[in-house]
DNA sequence: CCAAAAGTGTTTGATTTACACCCATGA
DNA sequence: TCATGGGTGTAAATCAAACACTTTTGG
């Protein structure tokens, strides 16, 4: 069944079916995690997979994996980037493409949907199960992605409040790299490149010295 | 007109055109160029496009890309990668999107095809004319990837016989960045990173020392 | 006064840039 | 012997990494 649809599928004149996916990222409890929804049917019934959906031509492509972003988070105007492109997702299916988008967005201004059928949810990157349609190599590329541009530009910025302590940058830095970073060279570079500067304000919290607050120089995507 | 059109496309159950373009780059005569083919009908007629056609399914995307690329040079087995995926390149159609891929191809080995519909020719990037379906964008950033990887990988693998000479790999260089390089720094860079050995063979030619020839130690894509 | 996190500088080594002279060859 | 391009080294500047103590606050 399956075969008779590929192969009359793989015939030229077959329409193409489109799709967007997105890799929807968030720093949450210091874990650098996913959104994932649950898939309830065929194919890959019951198995861990990327938010996304048909396209249409109603939209652009960007428009698309921005609405479908919409949809599963409430966020908008947040940082997404296409990723690449494949028309190996779905074996069954060999005359379907993928775009993938990803996207960063601040954990706690997110209101994930609450669908019984798809039960968002948000997984560690580091610790992913087998997910449906090879998203797990999605994933990754998106991960490396992340990790290269975090190193020179500003798109940190998707992933924090307006307002922050350098600490908090930070975290969300060794979040991503998975490793610990120096508190003063961090603070020297993030100071020199001039992605963030003071607000003037102060956070005082806990019986210690106050920590200043700091914003991005710019909340558009920038490159140094 | 055109809006009925775009109305009816935009309907859900359209099918959408998926198609592969290919920037294909040489480096000839010290300036890098890109292989561009005359549209002999509409729409855009009369105006230079990026070499592509429309995907069908029966091959994967880098497969359709890769036969397009060769069906156009004779080249096969050289550098090529996809650069991102766009809905907007043709208004009329806007049920469409265009997976662009950009290759890296040595000039002299180029056989191209003599149609006297298409026309190839190569065109220098620096200056090129007014192409269809925005393809002036979807170059300049083929170029500027090609660039920014120069810098941490190998590919410049694919513009180069198998044997050269530092002059010949820098003035590759020169070319694609379109500025001079210090001889000395280059030399030390290029033999630092271990991208490429000596072959222990020399070129005579002219009235001077002769030149030591050069491989790269790997003719896949490796990053630094 | 104690605990907890914030804030701050200096030294070292590595990397990058700028720059000028000798070498091998063919004519 | 001369013209041509091939080959080489060093000094200065910049950048990245390592590293420890003082400050401010609340309890």
């Amino acid at each position: 069944m399956a075969s008779a649809r590929s192969n009359s599928a793989a015939r030229s004149n077959a329409a193409p079916l489109v799709a967007t996916i997105v890799v929807i990222f968030a720093v949450i409890e210091g874990k650098l995690r996913v959104l994932l929804v649950h898939r309830s049917s065929e194919p890959e019934q019951g198995k861990w997979a990327l938010p996304g959906g048909r396209w249409d031509g109603s939209e652009s492509l960007d428009e698309s994996a921005a609405r479908k972003l919409r949809e599963e988070t409430g966020a908008k105007g947040v940082y997404l980037e296409q990723l690449f492109t494949t028309s190996n997702l779905d074996p069954s299916r060999p005359a379907a493409v993928a775009v993938a988008y990803f996207a960063l967005v601040e954990a706690n201004r997110v209101r994930l949907r609450q669908e019984e059928a798809w039960r968002p949810a948000w997984h560690c990157v580091a610790d992913l199960p087998d997910l449906a349609f090879h998203n797990n190599r999605v994933i990754e590329q998106a991960v490396a992605r992340v990790r290269a541009k975090l190193e020179y530009t500003n798109i940190a910025y998707g992933l924090l409040p307006e307002q922050f302590t350098l600490r908090e940058l930070q975290e969300t830095y060794e979040a991503i790299h998975q490793r610990p970073l120096d508190r003063r060279n961090f603070r020297k570079r993030m100071l020199s490149t001039g992605i963030i500067e003071p607000t003037g304000a102060y956070r005082r919290e806990g019986a210690h010295r106050p920590a200043a607050l700091y914003r991005f120089t710019s909340r558009e995507p920038v490159f140094l």
